[in-house]
DNA sequence: CATGAATGAGGCTTCATTCAT
DNA sequence: CATGAATGAAGCCTCATTCAT
């Protein structure tokens, strides 16, 4: 139904919205808007066609990363025989989205005064695709029944706290191995 | 010795450094500098007579604060009869602290390509000064002796995690509390 | 002989005229092709299409707006008893005209770089309508014999020195009016 | 009392403002401020020290000339016996403050939008000017007593209904000649 | 030593124009 | 023929840094 000249400008905002999240997290929150446009190979023309100004591609390039994270959910659900497994693939790209979200900090920081709701927005988005994975879980008896998504989405943020460094990505791996850990606890099937 | 041409410098130094750390929280990092000349009442000359460039001031803001923190230490135990009480009134300086540095962050991140080993060296200092309180405490027996200043140091530490907004200030207070009554915990004087 | 489409083509090219004229008056000289474009109902190709670049369509429009004033002298005359009537309708449309002419101001003075000739050009097409009228009314009597369409002309001009104002279209219509006046002074035909 | 220093910024603004009355004349109201600064021999950042931005410049330049042409008035008082000829050399700067206004027309229209008050105050300062003038020539007698400045101010408006073209400066001349001429009518001293 | 004016590179953003579909 | 996405040149403005006074 697009004609095909639409699926090239898809495409650019796709590659635009990687470069962002790419750049931002690079060279820091004041990368030139051209540098972005570069990057994805497009003009800086194009860049603007698809984005306002900076806090709307900031934005933008952050929601994307939650709803691809997020939507990979119910994916995963219908791939893993038991829904622990989901969840634990789904947390292999939470540690992608973590450090993504570092490396966009400060870009985000600037950005939020523009859309306050953004944060709780894709806090809402995450604890959601969390729950559809907890209750798959309690569904099939792979995690314990008794989890809650609030709770579990707090858990996970511990990941932020753990200091930058070489380490980082095999701290966040144990942090999170342990928090699935303590959800395997009193469930039905056992290991 | 010193002319009292001199002490005007210093005096300018002084004031630009403080009113660095002032806009920086304040103004976010990317406060002109001709800003910060003028509120500490010079011209952007001065400024840079005294700081070579951005990132020299930044830097240099930055240790200033850690160094009224640290020589803070020694005449807080001449104070005190206990050390333990002179480690209650740091961390009261401490929570300043760490609201500027918070302040500062973005502005710091950028500087720290500048001198690499800022953060280290600063950790340095802190770490030196709370295991000065620490020995004057073991000393004098009102905390426990088998304290470490670097896992007091991991603890304190603890603030950086502590999400910005209204109750930033009360969880800083309760943490750094909750962690001096762990020191208290074992120490041969009751309270 | 004209295909449907090619009475498409016809209609964009008067939409884009129209939306022109409109907006030069409105947003100034310096509206962006593209909102002419949208405010005519079709892409800025297609205005390009039709016109090379701005000053083609500056031009365009207001030649058309001549075109349409001159064209109608003709017409009204065949629709009055009296050729007087036929220039006092006339004049109305004046008005507009002079309207048209004030918004596009700035707009004009930038193509006429382009063509130098716009102004005389258009300055003979409006004379020439009005010698149609006064040989008209110098035929039936309803206007003086020795009125002369230059002098018309230029007394009509005094358009331009009204200052533009709520009070504007009252001014030109109260000029125009003595002028039209002054002609029928020693016409044959009593009022 | 101001530092050489202060000196060559107040050449600069003058500087400024000449090069803009004269590349607004010359270029239209769309000239980049990059090619006014140039005009000037100065940086753009200097251009912006003085003007924040474009209406301000615009403004400032067309105050400068009002003031340049008002300020004449005392001076050319003081050097003629008769006011009625420090009138008509006054009358010879108002053909130079003409000729600016035209040419810096488009540019004016644009920053009337920033403050209103622009025309009307630079209106009440040339009565004043006219004022002035003729109180002194109904003192010595070289002009009519009876003439009022803001009807004379209004024949000299006349001036802007002159088309623009070769003849222009011509016609200027003589319609001022004319309007004075108008004030020696019943003056006390005969030619 | 202090001052603050001058400089100009560089980022942001807009829009005329082109061209693939 | 129409569309509208892409391009990139160009203007505006800011600010780090220099330097004459």
């Amino acid at each position: 139904m697009d004609s095909p000249r639409r699926a090239d400008a898809v495409r650019n905002r796709e590659k635009l919205l990687a470069a962002a999240v790419d750049a931002f997290g690079t060279d820091g929150a004041d990368v030139p808007l051209e540098t972005i446009a570069a990057r994805a190979g497009v003009g800086v023309g194009t860049l603007y066609r698809h984005f306002a100004n900076r806090s709307a591609l900031v934005e933008a390039a952050y929601r994307h990363e939650v709803e691809a994270l997020c939507d990979a959910a119910p994916d995963l659900l219908a791939r893993h025989a038991h829904a622990v497994d989901a969840l634990r693939e789904w947390s292999e790209r939470f540690v992608h989205y973590a450090a993504t979200k570092r490396g966009m900090g400060a870009a985000l920081r600037s950005a939020v005064g523009t859309d306050p709701t953004l944060f709780s927005q894709t806090r809402e988005r995450i604890v959601g695709a969390l729950a559809l994975l907890l209750a798959a879980g309690a569904a099939d008896g792979s995690t314990r029944a008794d989890a809650d998504a609030d709770d579990l989405w707090l858990a996970m943020g511990g990941v932020w706290n753990i200091p930058l460094g070489d380490a980082w990505e095999g701290q966040v791996r144990r942090l999170l191995d342990l928090v699935i850990d303590g959800l395997r606890y009193g469930a039905r099937t056992p290991d």
